[in-house]
RNA sequence: GACCUCGUAGCUCAGCUGGAUAGAGCAACUGCCUUCUAAGCAGUAGGUCACAGGUUCGAAUCCUGUCGGGGUCGCCA
């Protein structure tokens, strides 16, 4: 049993023997804030009306109460209603005796699947997916390690019109050109194609679309010209910037839907779902490029996934599940075929499932997989790592797979984060704002060797060892700026400012790690036994407590799908041994029972130091 | 128009299952390397927690409204 339920159970025991049993007044207990003195607060206002005392009255006898009841308690200050208790030094030296910084929660024997990175195989990954990726990744590592048993997916979107693009644009403009002619990683050379692509349509449409916007465009297809007549009537008719925007975006698209470029493309895509051998043969080709690229960055920054879903694979999937809807009255269809659901009994609206010609759409295909996913690995829980635009969209997924009897259906969690801003506002890819993340990562790189050709405190070092330590500063500087952000929220990365490598920062936790490492290295530490009868100073008992918390903090982590709960706790940690690191001496101590307390809180906090690190994605290095 | 979210120091963020005098880091200023790595430590300065009401012994935290940022409401994904 931990310290806190301990109090918590004195507290409950004490607080029976004053005023009798009762439930109605739950025990809890906070962490006592530094200016005060103890290190656990019970406030007792809530418990004035029982006791017919006042609040310090009340809290003074339960105070000596408690002393009797909780043998780890030695002593109690009161203010006002706040009941601060002080553990005894001799408990902080025994929970330092058996901590086990290796220890383990225990399996829970359910399995999670967690869904991340999903990319679209027509661009370069950017900084918008570094933040899903690094976000996914940590959810998993840290529910591993929380007791669950995790598989990584990654549900690639590898069809439809945007990868059709790229290859129409390669065909007709690229001359062969591949990652190996070209010397350009394959995901940037599809990347590059489907700026081409958008540039050629650019160019052969902006006079028609001009023409549009003034009314004077005619087109031959009769039902597209009644289309373009009414958006540019509502158009004529809208006051709204947004609604202004919206008309004329749609009017745009009309246009360049009807251009050569955009009606070759929709034959290529119904080519490839005709399975013409030529187009799949392209196809495979150019993502296959994507791959590779996706791969190399994938591996630089040290994720992983233990099962990849394509859509190409996928896409088809749900109609199933709209035939079972239909069926058990969870669906309607309507005059023209396409499917429904009504969720306006649920303060929703109602949701296209599938579309009049009976093909699916994205929620279809989210239909299927689920199943998909649960069929095939018998998973308890399922977690989608998307950005927050979604968040109507999986709503209205999980309300569907519950309607529809899914026993696994509240299973299912959207791991729901904020989009990444820059000083100058949203990426856009159009205003070529959008942050690479290969780019990014070599420019971390490139600022790490910097810095630490600066410091000059490697001498010896060889150049693996190097080029290591300014891969691992340059990840931890980059994934812990990330995660230290709750996830919900929108964050501001600015590329010029925001990575640092002091303060709040994961090389910051990173050297207090090599710090103690190098003390254990001089000391030749390995293991010893400690006296608990010694005197701890004030932050040494500090940092035991927050040993302690180890567990609990990843627990909470766990099952709030959030690392930045790690990331704080570990930089309380860090700063914690820190200010013990510059208080007391290990070295020059010459009692031993004291200097081998000390090599052992060294030890423990390094191993927790590292393990909180490597949830978030992080590894240390031994000097740096 | 409807719904969802966010608004805390100059900047980036904690704190939000209600509790004391609202915390870090960066930037600014002051100290500390003949003492285990100064990517560190100690300190100074910086706040009407967007605003207005309400609930409560007690509100940054819960409720309502207003203002401001963002998002969603596609037979796109």
């Amino acid at each position: 049993m931990n310290i806190e339920d301990l109090i918590i159970k004195g507290l409950s025991s004490a607080i029976e023997q004053l005023y009798g049993a009762s439930t109605d007044v739950e025990v809890k207990i906070e962490k006592t804030k530094p200016i005060f003195e103890g290190d656990y607060t019970f406030v007792v206002f809530p418990l004035v009306r029982r006791s017919a005392k006042s609040p310090e009255a009340t809290a003074q006898e339960l105070g000596e109460a408690v002393l009797k009841t909780t043998p780890q308690v030695h002593q109690f200050n009161v203010i006002k209603g706040f009941l601060n208790l002080s553990v005894s030094p001799s408990f902080w030296a025994e929970a330092l005796l058996n901590f086990d910084a290796q220890s383990n929660i225990p399996r829970k024997g359910e399995k999670v699947m967690v869904e991340y990175s999903s990319p679209n195989t027509n661009k370069p990954l950017h900084l918008g997916h570094i933040r899903n990726i690094l976000l996914g990744y940590s959810i998993a590592e840290i529910m591993q390690s929380a007791g669950y048993d995790v598989i990584k997916a990654n549900l690639i979107n590898d069809r439809g019109i945007h990868i059709c693009k790229s290859m129409l644009a390669w065909q007709r403009f690229g001359n062969g050109e591949n990652p190996h002619s070209s010397g350009l990683k394959g995901d940037h050379l599809v990347g590059k194609y489907y700026v081409v692509f958008e540039n050629k349509l650019q160019e052969q449409t902006s006079d028609d679309v001009a023409l549009a916007l003034e009314g004077r465009w005619n087109c031959k297809d009769q039902n597209i010209q009644k289309r373009y007549q009414d958006a540019f009537e509502k158009l004529g008719q809208a006051k709204e910037e947004k609604q202004i925007a919206k008309f004329k975006g749609d009017i745009k698209d009309l246009v360049r839907n009807q251009s050569d470029l955009m009606q070759t493309c929709q034959e290529m895509l119904r080519q490839w779902e005709a399975k013409n051998p030529e187009i799949i043969d392209l196809w495979s080709t150019m993502n296959g490029w994507v791959y590779e690229g996706f791969n190399r960055t994938y591996e630089r920054l040290g994720v992983d996934f233990d099962a990849m879903y394509y859509e190409s694979n996928t896409y088809l999937l749900g109609k199933d599940v709209v035939q079972e809807g239909l069926s058990n009255g969870v669906f309607f269809q309507k005059a023209d075929g396409s499917v429904w659901i009504d969720l306006t009994g649920d303060g929703l609206d109602e949701k296209l499932v599938q579309r009049g010609d009976g093909t699916s759409v994205y929620i279809t295909q989210d239909m299927g997989t689920a199943d998909l996913k649960f069929q095939e690995h018998g998973i308890n829980r399922s977690v989608y790592v998307v950005g927050n635009e979604q968040d109507y969209h999986f709503k209205v997924l999980f309300l569907i797979m519950q309607k529809m009897g899914r026993s696994y259906a509240n299973g299912m969690y959207h791991a729901s984060y904020g989009m990444v801003d820059l000083p100058s506002g949203k990426m856009k890819s159009r205003e070529g704002t959008v942050v690479d993340a290969d780019d990014l990562l070599q420019e971390m790189y490139d600022t790490a060797k910097a810095k630490t050709e600066e410091l000059g405190k490697t001498e010896g070092m060889t150049s693996e060892e190097l080029d290591n330590l300014y891969n691992r500063l340059s990840l931890a500087a980059l994934k812990f700026f990330i995660l230290k952000v709750d996830p919900r929220k929108r964050m501001l990365f600015n590329p010029q400012e925001s990575i640092d490598f002091q303060g709040d920062t994961g090389p910051f936790v990173m050297y207090t790690y090599a710090r103690i490492k190098s003390i254990l290295r001089t000391a030749n530490f390995d293991g010893c036994t400690i006296k608990i009868d010694l005197v701890l100073h004030a932050t040494e008992m500090e940092c035991i407590k927050l040993l302690n918390e180890f567990n609990g903090v990843l627990s909470a982590a766990a099952e709030e799908y959030n690392p930045a709960a790690i990331c704080q706790y570990v930089l309380d940690l860090a700063k914690s041994y820190n200010k013990v690191y510059n208080e007391v001496s290990i070295l020059k101590e010459s009692n031993e029972d004291l200097r081998n307390m000390r090599l052992q809180l060294a030890w423990q906090t390094a191993q927790i130091l590292q393990r909180s690190l490597r949830l978030i994605g992080v590894e240390t290095v031994e000097r740096m």
